[in-house]
RNA sequence: GCCCGGGUGGCGGAAUUGGUAGACGCUGCGGACUUAAAAUCCGUUUUGAGAAAUCAAGUGCGGGUUCAAGUCCCGCCCCGGGCACCA
């Protein structure tokens, strides 16, 4: 018998037991019932984090979990291996990105296979290779026939000094990371996607996804935005272009009382012509960074144009106005103002002394004061001539059909949801596969001529991209003329290979197509599991990928992910673990201290998966003192001989109670982990079990048979978790067979059964007594019961008993 | 600013459908074993009063609904995530 606990050789053995039998390389069977269970991949940043951790070992729960349950589990792993920090790396330590990358990529797996999660190897995916990008490319050349894509200009965020475009993260306080030279808004031309013409579907199947959590989804429909409005239009005094805007509000135009237009707007550069106190504004409205936390925050600020539109229905002077939180690139550029019913035009008129006019009441008749706040409810028309006393509903339809019927308004619904740019201005990317041609402006790159190779053996400066120097790289011909032509030296942003990679595991060595026939069978992906931090941005486009790839033919699925879990931070003292607080914990030492079990148990009973996790090195010592007394329990047990003649029926009073527990407990841990994913209370309730083994005193051969049960029921419904010790153990209560082969337990509902019920009593709510009942007690005989228990009859005594409540198997409320 | 979460002992958390608040673990304290330490084991640990039985208070704050509220409703405060070029 071997007494001490030693991680180190057993989960080594345990290891080499599923590699060498590939016990996690799955097939197509068609026979099988198939299970794909995937976490979001990592970027591959040099080693493992804490939150890496966390979610690969939750993930690892699931897949084993689902394979105990007879599934055929897909358990992949890959690497989002483009982005910035491989760009910085290369800055600083003059290393090449795809080098760093590279190396990074074998440490971290290395330290996966560390962990002991069960991964199909054979599956692995870099997004960094041509053989893998090479496929973004051909679907965005695809996407570029059918017009879903798209180029336009669009801001970036610009450094003067460093000459070079900013991602919002480089961005601190207005000014360049590395420059700290204050940043600009500057507009170049960009591809785009268009995700908006999908925005509806987008939408309405969120309906679709009971397995996904409803936060996520009403984040998703908030995000998408859509609303139901009146784009309608304003004649510009001077000027031959009416102005359009939208609005949700029509039945508040008799309330404009000026308009508002972007900097960038073509009727502000028109009077910045005139003015130079206007052009100087213009020039100050630049002076600020992109982010719409920004822009929402910033003091609101305006000036006057000295243009004017005329009002559509009263024939009103409007004056127009620049304003600073109005941007060129979100709808029309311009807004129509109505400040008795908006709040922010409301700020904006008291600050300037724009008119306030009410049309507007509250449908109750309660009295309001306009000019002190926005009534921004719905309620009845006042001062709107026509339209007077109609509600919402009517004076929208109204104002709609008077638009609509002179043809220079319609009812439209807009979105929040914007086009996804997708052009980036940096080398360490997929090189968007298009040509500039003099005579034929932008050509998609032709299928035989892709991949369109990320030259790798590059020096980066971090002023502007390597490519942009590259002659050998952006020199080409034109593929529909032939004469020169320069290639585009933009790269895709990084969300466009995690859009994708879900497919890709299925069918990873595809040379001949981006999916082939084996999508079909694993695709959609039944558990996903990630940080909620992406519960926007990622899990959208690649919902919109998904339904490009499918109208490409690609995919039978709607929808890529059929069940959700988003999973909280680690933190350490309060605040997310980063290199810059100093309050990271390196997962790789305490694995060699204490093994990957003692780790992994951790993180599974620290918190439920959902919420942060707060870091403990005590709660790690306590994982693993677990685990050694989990260890000396069986072999303790296994040394005195195993027993296997478990008789039921001839059980006393102390074994069955151990039984019934042993049985509660699979029905719980089986809900915990199967339904709930509180894999927190699974590991509760098995320490609880554990804890009734080590108390109960019974060398009777019943008594040990039922300890056996009770042990190998905690072995089973561990082995998820902790896989490599449980493996062990197996071994150790007699079994030949690998317990990775072994069903998941089943309850004995004749073990639940209970005789006797302890019931709470309360008088008026306050716990005052207990009492024991039979199980199949009536009603009465309950109250009555409860009404003689001694303390209780200090609470009523000498009160007249209004109402009892009672709640079978719960308790009894006896009201005075 | 807007959208989505969260707030329970000294700490991480439990309480699944409105029904015993604090399971399980950590820490602390007391004890056993040991020459000693580590490791291990036993007891104890929401606060206040009490020898105890037990009583009172208690789930961020203020109201409300209910026989009963950590859980539902209304109004706040604080913390975290996202806000379209971090991944």
């Amino acid at each position: 018998m071997d007494e001490k606990y030693n991680p180190e050789s057993i989960e080594r053995k345990a290891r080499q037991f599923w590699d060498d039998n590939h016990i996690f390389e799955v097939d197509e069977d068609p026979e099988k019932d198939k299970f794909y269970c995937l976490t979001m991949f990592p970027y591959p940043s040099g080693k493992l984090h804490m939150g890496h951790v966390r979610v690969f070992t939750i993930n690892d729960v699931i897949a084993r979990y689902q394979r105990m349950r007879g599934k055929h589990v897909l358990q992949p792993m890959g690497w989002d291996a483009f982005g910035m920090p491989a760009e910085n790396a290369a800055i600083q330590r003059g290393v090449p990105p795809a080098e760093w990358t590279y190396k990074n990529i074998a440490e971290m797996r290395l330290q996966l296979k560390r962990l002991g999660f069960g991964y199909d190897w054979t599956r692995e995916v870099t997004t960094c290779k041509p053989e893998y990008y090479r496929w973004e490319q051909w679907l965005f050349t695809r996407l570029f026939e059918k017009g879903l894509v798209y180029r336009k200009n669009a801001i970036v965020n610009w450094d003067p000094v460093d000459q070079t475009v900013l991602a919002n993260e480089q961005v601190i306080d207005g000014r360049g990371w590395r420059s700290d030279a204050l940043v600009e808004r500057r507009e170049i031309p960009q591809w785009f996607m268009k995700i908006t013409s999908y925005a509806d579907e987008l939408l309405e199947q969120l309906d679709a996804l009971p397995g996904w959590p409803d936060s996520v989804k009403t984040m998703q429909r908030n995000w998408i935005g859509r609303s139901e409005g009146v784009e309608l239009s304003f004649d510009v005094k001077d000027h031959d272009q009416p102005l359009s805007v939208f609005t949700t509000r029509p039945d508040t135009l008799m309330g404009v009382t000026y308009m508002a237009v972007a900097a960038e707007h073509p009727l502000a550069k028109k009077a910045a012509q005139q003015s130079p106190e206007i052009a100087e504004f213009i020039e100050a409205c630049k002076k600020t960074d992109a982010q719409e936390a920004t822009l929402e925050t910033m003091e609101k600020k305006g000036m006057a144009l000295g243009i004017s539109a005329v009002h559509p229905i009263s024939g009103d002077d409007v004056p127009l106005w620049v304003a600073n939180f109005v941007l060129m690139t979100y709808g029309t550029g311009a807004v129509m103002a109505v400040p008795g019913h908006d709040q922010r035009d409301h700020e904006f008129a008291k600050k300037y002394g724009l008119p306030i006019r009410q049309v507007v009441r509250p449908a109750d008749g309660s009295e309001i004061d306009i000019d002190e706040s926005a009534f921004v409810e719905h309620g009845v028309l006042v001062n709107s001539a026509a339209f007077d006393d109609l509600n919402f509903e009517q004076a929208f339809d109204a104002i709609a059909e008077h638009f609509e019927a002179s043809g220079r308004g319609r009812r439209r619904v807009n979105y929040r949801l914007r086009d996804w740019g997708v052009s980036r201005q940096r080398y360490w990317g997929t090189p968007i596969p298009i040509v500039y041609c003099d005579d034929c402006e932008a050509v998609a790159v032709p299928e035989n001529q892709l991949p369109v190779v990320l030259p790798e053996n590059v020096s980066v400066t971090g002023a502007g991209s390597p490519l942009k120097q590259m002659p050998e790289f952006y020199e080409t011909d034109c593929p529909q003329c032939g004469k020169p032509a320069k290639r585009e030296t933009d790269t895709f942003d990084t969300f466009v290979e995690s859009s994708w990679y879900f497919s890709r595991y299925a069918c990873p060595d595809s040379d001949t197509a981006m999916l082939d026939e084996r999508e079909a069978y694993w695709l959609p992906v039944d558990q996903y599991t990630g940080g909620v931090e992406h519960a926007i941005l990622h899990l959208l486009y690649a919902r919109f990928f998904q339904k490009l790839m499918r109208d490409e033919g690609l995919s039978s699925a709607n929808e890529p992910f059929t069940n959700l879990l988003t999973q909280g931070m680690v933190l350490k003292d309060g605040a997310k673990m980063s290199k810059a607080k100093g309050n990271t914990v390196d997962p790789q030492a305490l694995i060699e201290r204490y093994g990957a079990d003692t780790v992994r148990l951790f993180m599974m009973f620290a918190a439920p998966p959902e919420q942060a996790l707060e870091w403990s090195d005590d709660g790690v010592q306590g994982a693993f003192r677990f685990l050694k007394r989990f260890w000396v329990a069986v072999q303790e047990y296994a040394s005195n001989g195993v027993i296997h003649n478990l008789n039921t029926g001839a059980l006393d009073d102390g074994q069955k109670q151990l039984r019934r527990k042993t049985h509660q407990t699979i029905s719980k841990v089986s809900d915990d982990v199967g339904r709930r994913y509180t894999f927190n209370t699974a590991v509760a309730a098995s320490m609880e079990l554990l804890n009734a083994v080590n108390r109960f005193e019974d060398a009777s051969d019943q008594g040990q048979a039922v300890v056996g049960e009770a042990l190998q029921a905690v072995v089973l419904l561990l082995s998820p978790i902790v896989p490599h010790i449980c493996q062990e153990l197996w071994r150790v209560l007699g079994h030949d067979s690998a317990l990775v082969f072994e069903k998941w337990p089943s309850v004995d509902e004749s073990a639940l059964v209970k005789s006797t019920v302890e019931l709470v009593v309360q008088v008026n709510g306050k716990l005052r007594g207990r009492i024991a009942v039979e199980a199949d007690a009536d009603n009465d005989e309950i109250a009555e019961l409860a009404l003689a228990d001694e303390n209780v009859q200090k609470f009523i005594a000498g009160q007249a008993i209004r109402k009892t409540i009672v709640v079978p198997g719960r308790l009894v409320n006896i009201v005075v």
